[in-house]
DNA sequence: TTGACTTGGATAGTGCTACTCGCCATTATT
DNA sequence: AATAATGGCGAGTAGCACTATCCAAGTCAA
């Protein structure tokens, strides 16, 4: 397979693969002679399991990059797969940051700090942190519901890990922990728009007005280069020509 | 109060503040001449919400402009306030996204596709797309106890609203929404670590072997060049950067 | 009053990321 | 032989969130 059936096979630019390919997210083909090497269902299925934690799990490339090598590299304790997956969605944090908060709510709930990362620790309290200097306090119990719900997440997701293979473990473990985070927060999305429509009745949510931007910028999955027509929701006029956001 | 003292209040750059009132995510201060504004409280708050937007809960610009905006002009339904908060966290989709496999899902679980808006499920479907791209297969009883638990956090979301004031509430479920995705999954991980730690026992995460780029590339605060010891986990030295094609 | 300092407003530049383009000698294909 | 594609590489681009600089107009302490 050569590199254009590649990049048909996945719908990934050639260009882009190129550049997978330098940036060793994408291992190399094996080379039949100076301008031409041969590719694999290794590298279609390597290829879209990078789009889907570049573009799904928003993930960077460098992220990405360290991700797949511990994945690898497997690490010999069970308990360190997760700190492969966790290290690719939490940001390192600083040493300024007080992890206290944090560690009061982990004792309240009965969790063991010890068994807990700082960097985990510490993204939980800046998002805490954050909630509050947005003026926001949640009711104590709403944090109880909420760490009550996530415990439940946390044991289906450990309790549904294959025992079969170490390997199918590790897949589990590492892409399940980072690509099943957009999952939750959609359901989540969803579900308050259910009960809510239970609770207030009233229209389902409209369309945007305007396309908002979200948080993940990158392009969805693997698009094809297919800038169709810019949108469908968009209104007014002023329109920018070179949507071509695809979402 | 001047632009250099809601800077220190703040502890936001002048530079950025500045930024900040042209693109209309902070209003503008009371002139009292060509060279000099007057803020004010509410410019110390509303500051402090955006840094929180921005950083904590990871928004575009974009998306904050339209999330103040949409606080500031609430629509009427209770119900479309949601829309707000969700079309900030909801990329638009584009038409050509499938959203039947979310619908089947949804129907499984008995919500009413009816309450919910075409973007959200769109998110629901991309995601599990992304992961059956992957490779990854979840069981449909885990994607249940996803569910039954994200309903359980949307109820308790929805649940919690404040009755007593209609601006309370509009705040409530807007930036609830919003900032308490990171509080989600961050004690998702937490719990996981806890529970990972519980069944298999073992040392607690080891701290990252090399400070990982995370998904939210801007750094919170400037971590320290510490480059410590190559790693705690690394299991060979002859580490094979690409075997395990991992696809 | 004077002179250093600050401000609003505007334009331009920066650093980063994830691509994307173009080139070229070297094959492969026809 | 002619045409097209490829690997490899350097450079360019677009978008984003700032950040820096400039300037005329104003403020404030002495």
């Amino acid at each position: 397979m050569r590199i254009s059936q590649l990049a048909a096979a996945t719908g990934v630019p050639v260009a882009t693969i190129k550049y997978y390919l330098r940036e060793k997210l994408l291992h190399d083909g094996e080379l039949t002679s100076a301008t031409q090497a041969r590719y694999d269902d290794s590298h279609v299925r390597r290829l879209k399991l990078i789009r889907a934690l570049v573009g799904t799990a928003g993930l960077s490339v460098a992220a990405t990059r360290e991700l797949l090598q511990g994945l690898a590299n497997p690490p010999e304790s069970g308990h360190d797969l997760l700190g492969v997956a966790h290290r690719a969605v939490t940001r390192p944090a600083g040493d300024d940051v007080d992890v206290a908060p944090a560690q009061d709510l982990l004792r309240r709930w009965g969790w063991d700090d010890q068994a807990c990362d700082r960097d985990s620790q510490a993204a939980l309290a800046e998002a805490l942190d954050g909630l509050s200097s947005a003026g926001l306090e949640l009711p104590p119990a709403l944090l109880d519901r909420y760490a009550e719900a996530m415990r439940a997440v946390a044991e289906a997701d450990i309790g549904s890990v294959p025992t079969d293979s170490a390997e199918a473990a590790m897949r589990f473990v590492v892409l399940g922990t980072v690509l099943v985070e957009p999952v939750l927060l959609a359901m989540r999305r969803l579900a308050q728009q259910n009960v809510s429509f239970e609770r207030f009745g009233g229209a389902a949510i409209t369309a945007a007005a305007r396309p908002a931007t979200a948080h993940t910028p990158t392009a969805p999955t693997a698009t094809a280069p297919t800038a169709t027509a810019p949108t469908a929701t968009a209104p007014t006029a002023t329109a920018p020509d070179r949507t071509a956001e695809t979402g």
